[in-house]
RNA sequence: GCGGAUGUGGUGAAAUUGGUAGACACGCUAGACUUAGGAUCUAGUGCCGCGAGGUGUGUGGGUUCGAGUCCCUCCAUCCGCACCA
């Protein structure tokens, strides 16, 4: 009998799904196990190839490891509120719920186009989900605890001390008794307050500093505003300074906002990379965005003198202000070199800096305003891409050395950043490239304090030198001056000992309906939390997806009967970003239909982290940063008992698309008409296999010039006409094409040229053969670029069984690789070679031998017992197939039919071929249903052990012959074999061998 | 510029600790068979050479009895970060 896997895939899924075989169990003695897929977004799309790739190889680890003895969570779920709903909603007026849900379960779309569903697609692949733990991060149900732990965090400040989250109560306790002075937490309040003052200042005023200690808080800062989408986005979600989504560009604007204060959480977060098995690429993505240096901050004091200050004549009151200020003013800096502070020769502080206006000069007051004015017109991504250019601009002020008592100038200049640090740099021209660089193009001093370094040609910057030059550090390698400069700065109280960290707090509200509303609402535009018992505050009815005239965003439009719970003057208008509700879904599985907490403690205490995470490389810097900082916040609280949320990731490489190209070449000309010149196209089209040019002495390429010489004839043409001949590349549907061949027929019916050429004459240039074959470039996977491959089509033809193996045959799991269905037929091939070996008669009986195994069966089980589980320890499983694959040949080389072989192969090969291998565990006699939670067969070395062993004999590292000797021999005996060997006289040449090595089991090399 | 990764036949790739380079599969060549099936079976297939043999893992060097694997140099490709003080 046949293998029909149309039949036996069918049957397992159903039966699987009703017998709800992959229910993982809260309550088990078994260890556990959490395999976890980075959740999808729902599109509209649906799934191509390359989604599963990682699905696949999680299941069968998850599988694999059902079947040595543990209790695996395996789940899935929908990271469902997002961008393309909400933009959906604003083209068609249908609410993104809908479209949600028909994208998930399948169904028609309001365009009449049928929608396969996400649900569907992954059901056919076989995948050993636990379904009832599904969760959907738009479900009011899920929602819910997201409003409820962004509460948690508003209610939490980050106590430096302890180094860990508190509750805001124990804050403002220490505010009535002490006032803030004493407070060691991460805060961006820049004012000091007694006890009295604190408990003198408004309920506003109070709720005003309490945001600046919040975990999370309302602010206006400066975020990253993107006109087009109408939204404020995080910084991960903005590459080279245009939105990731659309591309559209992106400006800096003053905006009040929440925002996460992730800050908090940078030296953990660090740290924490160093407990859990990721990939170093991902890890140094992450180290580099939180951007970690040390030194120390260091205040050089401004000299105001009389001479060369600009607002003695000027009207302002604001500097007028200064002026009774006695006018003193200090410019901080960070530093990581303070060791090089004797060979400071300048200041340059960021055109933004608050000091600027403050010191510049009246010479210098016009070339200032005009410097800033040209910086911030200037946008961030102009800023960075124009570095090479130097520019700055003298203030005409000087600061006073602290050390030195030199005066110093201060500049302005955009390669300081206002946003990093303190917005101001100590220039050291010696030790520093782009400070040498400014000094140079604007002819500052620079000193040299390095001693025995030509600083000549450019900046000697690496820590190696010995310092010079400067009173105290001289004589002192960097590392130990450095240390000994913080000392002493320290000592003498104009600065210290610092890290600072280049990760900025997270924006977390976005102008969007699709979205977390907040559990907040305003009186007197004063923030408020919603009590826990009016959870989730659910997204309100809206008569429109877009912004109101006045730039509210869409849940302003919002009537206050449309909300399920209104309070205050007002509810909050913004909603959460994406990663929200992705920041901790993972914890949700554990228990996703509990009502009374986000998860239960005695659940999270049994499953814990989360074992092995396969995802793709993109949320480097986005989610799986924002998912660490969540769970080392409720690890804090005492919710979870980890701080790492992740232990193994892997990040599957991407599946890129194989576009196909027809290529239509034609002759165009120019005509006047009514003295217009129009370019016109020649009435005969060609479509080349490949760019004629290649070729341009083939007969073909002689087609188009006799074509030419046609045309110039036809158009009579005067004077001078170069007929240029057009190349044009056009994407085919890769449906019409098969391994390069063109289905001309279909194509020529189908396609869309047909408007391109109609009324034309049209010949295909063919190959010998008479087919098309079409050029093809690899690229990514998109329905723009007609190179999408569904996984459902290759379903229908070879069965899930098959894609799976051929997915993971493809290649290594992390590369990324492009798709080709070339390879699928030997993936085919082999799992209906393994159904042969069963001999299946036709009333569908497996005709097995019942006996002892043969040695050599015996021993190719054990061999692949072996290989297949070691790969599958170290995800290796491309190599995995290529096992099964050889062991099959073996085992039908053999003519093995032997049952207790087979029986041991099919639990062996279920994880990656579940279908089958469970229509096969029936037929060998075992209860249906059983397979998923056999035993992995056990490896046994003794079947492996041979008594000879065939020794590759080389001469000076040169294999030359094999020779046959029992494994038992001693090196000593070996090597006396070995030289005893006929043929090792004609390779020794007449050589006498100085030294034969010998490893036992592996090879012989006679060294001459 | 910095960081990470990769480079092996016509193609996808394998070689886990330094020990027979190219397993397995696709493709290709030749043949057999037939219930004409995206079958099956046999033989071959890195390159050069009729052959003996030579040569071969991006380049050049080194360590070693022995290097795809370790060290150094350079080249190419991909990814990430990028005036971060």
């Amino acid at each position: 009998m046949d293998y029909n896997f149309q039949d036996i895939e069918k049957k397992w899924r159903a039966f699987w799904a009703e017998n709800k075989t992959f229910r993982a169990e809260d309550n088990s003695t078994k260890p556990k196990f959490y395999v976890l897929d980075m959740f999808p977004y729902p599109s509209g799309a649906g799934l191509h190839v390359g989604h599963p790739l990682g699905y696949i190889a999680s299941d069968i680890y998850a599988r694999y490891k059902r079947l040595q003895g543990f209790n695996v969570l395996h789940p899935m779920g929908y990271d469902s509120f997002g961008l393309p709903a909400e933009q959906y909603a604003i083209q068609t007026g249908q609410h993104p719920a809908v479209t949600t849900k028909t994208n998930i379960e399948g169904g028609v779309d309001n365009q009449g186009n049928k929608i396969a569903g996400y649900r569907n697609q992954l059901d056919i692949m076989g995948f050993s989900f636990d379904w009832d733990r599904e969760v959907r991060t738009s479900s009011p149900d899920y929602y819910k605890w997201t409003q409820w732990i962004f509460k948690q965090l508003y209610n939490s400040y980050y106590d430096t001390t302890a180094d860990k989250a508190q509750s805001i109560d124990v804050l403002i306790a220490e505010f009535s008794t002490n006032g803030n002075t004493k407070v060691n937490a991460t805060n961006d309040c820049d004012i000091t307050f007694s006890a009295e003052e604190w408990k003198a200042f408004s309920e506003k005023r109070k709720e005003e500093i309490l945001q600046m200690y919040r975990l999370t808080f309302l602010a206006d800062s400066w975020v990253n505003w993107c006109p087009a989408l109408g939204t404020v986005l995080a910084n991960d979600e903005v590459v080279n300074g245009v939105s990731e989504r659309g591309g559209h560009p992106v400006e800096q604007k003053l905006m009040r906002q929440w925002s996460m204060r992730i800050k908090a959480y940078a030296e953990r977060l660090l740290t924490g990379l160093d407990t859990i098995d990721w990939t170093d690429s991902i890890k140094d993505q992450q180290r580099n965005w939180i951007g970690k240096s040390v030194g120390c901050s260091v205040r050089f004091e401004v000299a105001f003198d009389s001479a060369s200050v600009a607002f003695d004549s000027a009207q302002s009151t604001n500097e007028m202000k200064v002026s009774e200020r006695s006018r003193r003013a200090e410019i901080e800096v960070f530093t990581t070199r303070p060791d090089t502070i004797y060979g400071v020769s300048f200041m340059v502080l960021a055109p933004e800096h608050p000091l600027v206006d403050e010191i510049t000069t009246a010479e210098f007051a016009a070339g200032v305003a005009e410097y800033k004015k040209q910086a911030s017109l200037k946008s961030e991504r102009d800023r960075q891409a124009d570095v090479k250019n130097i520019t700055g601009q003298n203030t005409g002020a000087f600061a006073i050395h602290p050390f030195t008592g030199e005066k110093v100038q201060i500049w302005i200049g955009d390669y300081v950043l206002a946003s990093y640090g303190t917005g101001a740099v100590m220039a050291v021209p010696c030790g520093d490239q782009r400070d040498w660089e400014f000094a140079t193009h604007f002819g500052i001093e620079i000193i040299n304090i390095f001693e025995g370094k030509d600083i000549s040609e450019g900046a000697y910057t690496e820590k190696d030198a010995v310092i010079a030059n400067s009173d105290f550090l001289n004589g002192l390698p960097a590392p130990k001056a450095i240390k000994l400069a913080i000392y002493e700065i320290e000592k003498r109280g104009i600065g210290k000992g610092k890290t600072q960290y280049r990760l900025r707090d997270a924006v977390f509200s976005r102008q969007r309906y699709w979205g977390e509303p907040f559990p907040v609402y305003y009186k007197d535009e004063t923030p408020y939390l919603v009590d826990d018992k009016h959870l989730p505050i659910t997204l309100p009815e809206v008569d429109k997806y877009l912004p109101t005239e006045d730039g509210e965003p869409p849940l302003a439009r919002a009537e206050k009967s449309a909300w399920n719970h209104f309070e205050g003057d007002r509810m909050e208008y913004n909603t959460m970003p994406g990663w929200a509700g992705s920041s901790w879904y993972f914890l949700r599985y554990m228990d996703p239909k509990n009502d009374n907490e986000f998860v239960a403690k005695e659940k999270v205490d049994y499953w814990q982290n989360v074992d092995l995470y396969i995802g793709g490389s993109e949320h480097a810097t986005g989610h799986l940063l924002y998912a660490r900082f969540w769970t080392k916040f409720l690890y804090d609280l005492g919710y979870v008992p980890f701080d790492e949320p992740f232990k193994k990731l892997i990040n599957q490489g991407m599946i890129l698309g194989r576009s196909s190209f027809v290529y239509m070449v034609y002759i165009t000309y120019t005509v006047e008409v009514d003295s217009e010149v129009k370019e016109v196209v020649d009435d005969k089209i060609f479509f080349f296999s490949r760019n004629p040019y290649l070729e341009e002495n083939s007969e073909d390429f002689q087609k188009l010039i006799e074509r030419r010489e046609q045309v110039r004839k036809n158009i009579n043409f005067e004077g001078y006409q170069s007929l240029p001949i057009t190349h044009l590349p056009m994407r085919v549907d890769i449906s019409l094409v098969d391994n390069d061949v063109l289905n001309l027929d279909l194509f020529k019916k189908t396609y869309k040229y047909k408007e391109l050429t109609k009324n034309k004459e049209v010949e295909f240039i063919l190959e010998e053969d008479g087919t098309y074959i079409c050029g093809h470039e690899v690229e990514k996977m998109s329905k723009s670029k007609y190179n999408v491959q569904t996984p459902d089509e290759l379903v229908e033809k070879f069965g899930a069984d098959t894609l799976r193996m051929y997915e993971m045959f493809l290649g290594p799991l992390e590369q990324a690789k492009p798709w080709d269905t070339k390879g699928i037929n030997g993936v085919h091939n082999f799992l209906r070679k393994f159904w042969r070996l069963f001999n299946i008669d036709e009333s569908g009986n497996a005709q097995l031998s019942n006996d002892a195994p043969s040695k050599e069966a015996l021993k190719t089980l054990h061999k692949t017992i072996k290989k297949v589980g070691d790969d599958l320890d170290r995800f290796s499983f491309n190599t995995g197939v290529s096992n099964f694959m050889i062991c099959a040949n073996e085992l039908t080389d053999q003519k093995c039919n032997n049952k207790q072989i087979l029986e041991e192969l099919v639990v062996l090969l279920s994880p990656y071929a579940p279908h089958v291998c469970e229509e096969l565990w029936v037929k060998l006699g075992n209860e249906a249903g059983t397979l998923s939670y056999a035993k992995f067969p056990e490896f046994n070395e003794a079947h492996l052990v041979e008594a000879n062993i065939a020794y590759p004999v080389s001469f000076n590292g040169k294999m030359r012959f094999k020779i046959e000797l029992p494994t038992a021999l001693t090196p000593k005996e070996v090597e006396a074999e070995v030289l005893a060997f006929d043929q090792t006289q004609k390779y020794l040449e007449g050589n006498t061998p100085k030294k034969v090595i010998v490893v036992p089991g592996k090879i012989v090399n006679v060294v001459m």
